[in-house]
RNA sequence: GCCGGUGUAGCUCAGUGGCAGAGCAGCGGUUUCGUAAACCGCAGGUCGUGGGUUCAAGUCCCACCGCCGGCUCCA
């Protein structure tokens, strides 16, 4: 993770630090992996409990184990300087840590500045991590005597006879490891931030504080870590959307974006990829309405299930809403003709836009929005086609994905406590989510009971170029809720009628998401066919206007997305901002090119490539734009 | 929705009770330029919104809205 920034699409972007030379599987000469785990398991009757139960508080790899003191460190700098507050928990979470604490008043930037310090003091000391146990019962009174009421009720519901305690120093927690030897090995750490945080994340409990921070092996792996931070902040989308004229909030519209000139390029360049890849695998598009009568809603179920995520509307004394989802209108699609056997599969796609009221503190740019569209499409399919269906829905995840380069991840989520349908059907459907999954050679993790009342499914998570996953793209199976609940039917071979399956799906996810996430993995730069601006022609004075103008409408006829900048700037100004908008290509032009119909060449990334026949850079912009490529390719061959 | 932070020019930000500021972007002029920022000038503001305190509020107080970081939710 976060070795993959060194792209050559990365524009304007800082040298990461020096990598360390350690890397878990890459040798790792000179970290102290060896002594540091050795001193995790110094003590003797830890490692037997590591033996015996294999229980612990985090993963005892080197990093976890390193990330947990860290928080042990902090909760112990914390009472030092705040004597009142009560302890949560503390876990090593990805790339640091969190703990929680019990306190009215939550932390300041300023606080997190002392704590740190005293944390440093407390890293000098060098107080030795000490296990002890202590009968449950003994462990209650001990933290109801310290005035640390979470840490007894945890106790309270752990079963075991005897639980351990961790000390270092003055500092006594809760803990079953476990942790490094002493708190001397501590060294490479930054409190990042602090925010509230429910206890046991349930928001009808009292609000604790939370305070994260982040810890390493080395300060070198910590420079790398925050470098990586920053890289993240400029890659943000939000930045970017805003910096490259894609989209824009306005707070009138809350969770609702405003696709600008720019972004609307992208839309439409990803409508036409959809629309080319489905029309030529037997899907049929529609398009159903925005605002439907409650009835619909009741006799779907999410008026039972979904309501106060809907938004209504009274109309003429009836109730209506914008619809949160596409599928129960596509069932409606599906049920108003007699389907036979020879129908199915039937794949209707849909351009969904969905409206959902999610609560205000969750709305996040792009990718958590009020309102979006959905790649959406419902394929009703006999029980004997639903395999090979999946496999076929698989295929094509991964042929869309590859396009933007992106690296799709798998997750196979199975039957739930709280389910509809026969334990046949039940069975049926995972196995053929396995087979699919097992026929397109795809490692995939399974997630147990996660799936929906009504079938399981396939997520499929992205990860960008930071090593962050995003959720895009998913792939359910439905038994019954749309089979069922509508009623749908199929006439078979022996002329009875018979339930389809239904298969909801979308390969984007949203629109909005999508390009969000496209935002940041290419850092704004995107690829040729998705440029809003694809080439840009910058004569050398104005002068040349004449001969530029010649190129523009050259490329112009040739639907390539030009601008002309003949602005009365110098060439190297033009450059720089052509630059900074990561514009593909930029076509410089003067007196020599005039006089050989040529082009002198500029990627986005790199220095002058010379001067290039104007009809082969046409030729090669054209190819590249229609075979979607994903890197620059013109005039290098 | 909850906890906290935050909101000043298109953007990035300064301004801590006493005349609303800078850089970049924009516009005008000079310059006519060979590969990442020429020079001079001009214009640009209900300081998120609404109340309040004060002789005086961008600044202090209250409420609301948006945004940011989390929590929760994510049929």
């Amino acid at each position: 993770m976060g070795e993959r920034l060194s792209d050559a699409e990365e524009v304007g972007g800082s040298k990461p630090p020096e990598p360390t030379t350690r890397d878990g599987a890459s040798g790792g000469r000179d970290r102290p992996v060896l002594p540091l785990f050795l001193g995790v398991m110094a003590e003797a009757h830890e490692e037997r409990h590591l033996l015996l139960s294999g229980e612990f508080d985090c993963d005892p790899e080197p990093l976890s184990t390193l990330r947990h003191s860290t928080s042990h460190v902090m909760a112990q700098a914390v009472k030092r300087l705040f004597p009142e507050v009560k302890l949560a928990i503390g876990p090593a979470i990805e790339d640091g840590f969190y703990y929680d604490f019990g306190r009215s008043q939550p932390f300041t930037p300023e606080d997190l500045a002392r704590i740190e310090a005293v944390m440093r003091e407390i890293a000098r000391e060098g107080h030795r991590f000490e296990r002890m146990e202590l009968p449950r019962a003994e462990a209650i009174a001990f933290f109801r005597e310290r005035g640390e009421p979470f840490k007894a009720e945890i106790i309270e519901g752990i079963a075991d006879d005897r639980v351990s305690l961790y000390r270092q120093g003055e500092f006594v927690d809760l803990c079953r490891g476990p942790h490094v030897a002493s708190t001397a090995e501590i060294r490479a750490f930054k409190l990042l931030s602090s925010s509230g945080a429910y206890w046991r994340g349930d928001e009808k409990n009292p609000m604790l504080q939370r305070i994260y921070g982040t810890s390493w092996l080395a300060q070198e792996d910590l420079d790398r870590y925050l470098w990586r931070l920053e890289e993240a902040k400029k890659r943000d989308h939000r930045k970017l959307g805003r910096d490259l004229d894609l989209f824009d909030f306005f707070d009138v519209a809350p969770g609702a974006p405003f696709w600008l000139p720019n972004g609307m390029v992208l839309v439409r360049e990803l409508e036409k990829f959809a629309r080319e890849s489905l029309d030529a695998r037997g899907y049929q598009e529609i398009s159903t309405p925005l605002l439907v009568n409650k009835r619909l809603w009741v006799e779907s179920g999410h008026w039972e299930h979904y309501q106060d995520n809907m938004f209504k509307v009274e109309v003429e004394d009836e109730l209506f809403s914008l619809k949160p989802m596409n599928c129960p209108e596509s069932a409606l699609v599906y049920r108003r003709s007699l389907r036979s056997y020879r129908d199915l599969p039937l794949r209707f796609s849909e351009m969904g836009r969905c409206h959902r009221n999610e609560r205000s503190g969750t709305l996040t740019g792009l990718v958590r929005v009020r309102q979006f569209t959905q790649d959406d499409a419902h394929i009703y399919v006999r029980p004997d086609q639903l395999q090979d269906e999946i496999t076929q829905l698989l295929e094509l995840v991964q042929e869309w994905y590859k396009v933007f380069t992106l690296t799709a991840t798998f997750k196979l989520s199975t039957r739930p406590e709280k389910r509809l349908g026969t334990e046949e059907q039940w069975d049926t459907a995972e196995k053929a989510l396995h087979e699919a999954l097992r026929a397109n050679g795809l490692a995939y993790s399974v997630n147990p009971g996660d799936a929906a009342f009504y079938g399981p499914k396939v997520d499929i998570d992205v990860q960008d170029v930071l090593g962050r996953a995003w959720q895009v793209a998913t792939i359910q199976v439905d038994l019954t809720m749309l089979p069922e609940r509508f009623q749908l039917e199929y006439i078979d071979t022996d002329g009875q009628p018979k339930r389809p399956v239904a298969i909801h799906r979308a390969i984007f996810g949203s629109y909005e998401r999508f390009i969000g996430i496209l935002t940041e993995h290419f850092a704004g730069a995107f690829p040729t066919w998705l440029a809003p601006v694809q080439a840009r022609v910058l004569p050398i004075s104005q002068k040349h206007e004449e001969y530029a103008r010649q190129v523009w409408e050259r490329l112009r006829g040739a639907r390539i997305r030009a601008e002309l900048d003949h602005r009365n700037e110098k060439l190297g100004y033009r450059i720089r901002d052509a630059q900074v908008r990561k514009v593909p290509y930029m076509l410089v032009v003067g007196e020599r090119e005039r006089q050989q119909g040529a082009v002198s060449l500029r990627h986005r990334t790199e220095e002058d490539l010379g001067a290039i026949p104007l009809e082969r850079v046409l030729a090669d912009l054209a190819r590249e734009i229609s075979s979607r490529a994903a890197t620059l390719t013109v005039g290098r061959s």
